[in-house]
DNA sequence: CGATCTACCTGATGGC
DNA sequence: TGCCATCAGGTAGATC
């Protein structure tokens, strides 16, 4: 399922790719893969358009347009923007095909169709109307430890700390896998409370996570078995096999040998170390125990 | 208001 | 072997 580092890893191939290219034609064959909008409006947005940037929010992709929209793409579950040239066989779950003036195509796969793709204006700041709501990217470099704290905080009663990191309204890109790497290295429980997250615990969730998004985007991403997420020419990442918890339920602690347990948290399958993640205090457990 | 639940989908998996 | 039930997961929108 692509997440941050997934996205930017397909924002990093396709940038050199679409750059400068015209849009000629757009084929829809799934009717769900553009939703926002009617279909031929989606169509006129694009074609005789120039890309001009690839840009990434989150977990979306932006695709500036030679004025003041952009076609923003989600990929969500099992999302792929595949480059291909037009004799290349359609892969199965083919919803959207774009062709570009030098006999290059962008195509939009997508088994499960949660994904989608509009074309929405920008504001003055140049971000896409729809993305107004997302908090700041969770690899932005201006993201204080302060304001990471405040962030985590961000008036929450009785929402655990794996919902805030999910929330995308407070910080946007990290994903279940993600959020789940980054308490287990924090050595914190997913079930504490967000409001109860110390300025040291939000210092160090906001260093684990930076860290290893930067190393997941290094290695490509996180492919798994199951076909979800490939780059942009179809190859898989190679992080997943670095993952500490993510997947590895019955498996030992890497760090105590304890093993590695799966729970519900936020309504998400949730993977942590029981020894060396933080217990929530007695108080917590029982707010958070159902 | 924040928090939680549900719909949206299909391929993979497990049980019988 | 085949069939059916279950699960996974991000977001929007509804509901609590």
């Amino acid at each position: 399922m692509p997440e941050l580092p997934e996205v930017e890893t397909v924002r990093r191939d396709l940038e050199p790719f679409l750059r400068g290219r015209v849009v000629r034609s757009v084929a829809i064959t799934r009717d769900r893969a553009v939703r926002r909008q009617p279909h031929a409006d989606f169509i006129a947005a694009l074609r005789g358009r120039r890309l001009t940037d690839v840009r990434r929010h989150g977990k979306f992709l932006i695709v500036d347009l030679d004025g003041e929209d952009a076609l923003v793409v989600h990929l969500r579950m099992s999302g792929q923007l595949r480059v291909a040239r037009p004799a290349d066989e359609l892969a199965k779950h083919t919803h959207v095909v774009v062709d570009f003036d030098n006999k290059t195509q962008l195509r939009f796969v997508d088994p499960r169709t949660f994904g989608e793709m509009f074309v929405d204006p920008l504001d003055e700041h140049r971000r896409p109307n729809a993305l107004r709501f997302l908090g700041p990217d969770a690899v932005n470099d201006k993201l204080s430890a302060v304001a990471f704290h405040a962030l985590l905080l961000g008036g929450r009663t009785t929402a655990t700390v794996k919902a805030a990191l999910l929330d995308q309204n407070s910080l946007a890109g990290v994903g279940n896998l993600y959020a789940d790497e980054a308490l287990f290295a924090a050595r914190v429980h997913p079930k504490r409370l967000a409001a109860s997250i110390t300025s040291a615990e939000a210092a160090a969730i906001r260093k684990e996570l930076r860290r290893i998004l930067a190393a997941a985007i290094k290695a490509r991403g996180s492919s798994f078995n199951d076909g979800g997420y490939v780059d942009a020419y179809g190859n898989p990442g190679a992080f997943a096999q670095r993952h500490k918890v993510y997947g590895r339920n019955g498996q030992a602690c890497p760090r105590c040998g304890s093993a590695i347990e799966k729970i519900v948290v936020a309504q998400r399958g949730t993977h942590f170390c029981p020894s060396c993640q933080s217990l929530p205090t007695v108080r917590e457990s029982r707010r958070v125990a159902r």
